[in-house]
DNA sequence: AATCACTTAATGTCTATACATAAAAATCAT
DNA sequence: ATGATTTTTATGTATAGACATTAAGTGATT
């Protein structure tokens, strides 16, 4: 008698052993609970796991097939500037270069779904590491999403921080670019002439109202992200 | 009479909707079950998949918790270069550089689990979508690993592409990070001087033996990488 | 050959119930 | 008080059985 995860892991070594392959046909429920010994249930549970993690694909009536592999999907944790810094063993260190509030550009004002003329919050701040700057965090912030940020000065505080513990984040969208610094980039991260920085830009919003649009600029030389997916590893 | 989707989303509504915070504890599956009329493993599944989801976190005894977000985790799809530029309505146009089996330096070599003065396939090719190339594919291959690559041209069909369906590739790790182009990557992707590249780099192994260790190089002013998470589309 | 309706097989979901397991909370002995 | 032990409780997993849903397959009909 297996309980589901032996279950769920034996079927998984059978794929990327390749004993099953892309696009073979898996026994039945009704099949595997016989040769296990247990209900469908259970076997139900296993592959529904399988299929979450992506490694087979099911249909009703049509059965559970090997997914072919054609992408690779993996999980990234975008980091908190603090937490990453703070990991390396460096000292942390925020500072808070702007704060007003002022009319957005057409663009970042399309994204917050702001009225014409409506004013934002504007911010702009810097993270060190050890003393070097490692992120350049230039962000507005819609003040009718989020009124309690009027109040509130940054100064202590950087912005993502604040806004994670006082607004909930439904909805995030994520663009990754690299780009070649401004002079003012250039300037404020401390970079040399043409240096390339790695952009990531976050737009965040509730119930389609735009709460923050923020980019962060890290150099090149300074960031990278990391990625890793162990088959072996998918399931606890 | 709820099914667990429908348990599920209002749970989840109460959560985005702050009625229960961050570290507030849910009600038990007991209680809940009693108050949608369905027994209690009707009420696990569904907060399961809210745990799953990464909303809520669940403890014996301990009960079920709302979530403090802290990080920002995203789930981005390394594109295949021919789909990436196909949906855009280019053309799609892949061309083998060069093809040769040589000593890896060391630090591949490592990566690779490959004995001292074992050989490996160096592979580099370039695709283009528009007739603009937007992507240089710097490679090399296992050939203990995947001795079948040995017998493969690879003049029409990518290396990247071909692995994918010759070897399974049950871990996989990535790093993303902006640099400045070398002069060879300036020139065979038609770059100004100094002009950034997005750089992916990718490791895949399969039971502590290397696979392919790559370096996926791309304009940075041609290429962007994107990712999107919205609760309320996490469950479909 | 295309279209329709019917059958059927596989997954999807639910109920009722039971026992397992982890860990918080309470109790007891020192 | 403090540490060890027991109790309790919420989640974790499993069973047996039922009905729902989807879509592949089949066969009859145009």
């Amino acid at each position: 008698m297996r309980s589901y995860k032996e279950i769920r892991d034996i079927l998984q070594e059978r794929i990327t052993s390749q004993q099953w392959q892309p696009g073979d046909l898996l026994p039945s429920e009704q099949a595997l609970s016989e040769e296990f010994g247990c209900t469908r249930a259970t076997v139900n549970r296993a592959m529904r796991e399988l299929s979450d993690a992506g490694l087979v694909e099911r249909r009703r009536k049509a059965g559970t097939r090997v997914v072919q592999p054609s992408s690779h999907p993996a999980t990234i944790t975008i980091p908190i500037i603090r937490q990453e810094i703070e990991n390396k063993g460096q000292t942390y260190k925020y500072l808070l270069l702007e704060r007003l509030e002022a009319l957005p550009p057409e663009d970042v004002r399309a994204q917050l779904g702001l009225q014409q003329n409506e004013k934002a919050l504007f911010l702009k701040s810097l993270h060190y590491g050890d003393g070097i700057p490692q992120q350049l965090d230039v962000r507005w912030v819609n003040l009718s999403a989020v009124p309690e940020a009027a109040d509130e000065s940054f100064a202590d505080t950087g912005p993502n921080e604040w806004l994670l513990q006082h607004v909930p984040h439904p909805n995030i969208e994520h663009v990754f670019r690299a780009d070649k610094a401004t002079t003012e980039e250039q300037r404020l991260l401390q970079l040399q002439e043409g240096e390339p920085v790695f952009v990531i830009e976050r737009r965040t919003w509730i119930s389609g109202q735009g709460i923050t649009y923020v980019r962060l600029v890290h150099p090149g030389s300074r960031f990278q992200m990391a990625t890793r997916t162990s088959a072996e590893l998918i399931f606890n």
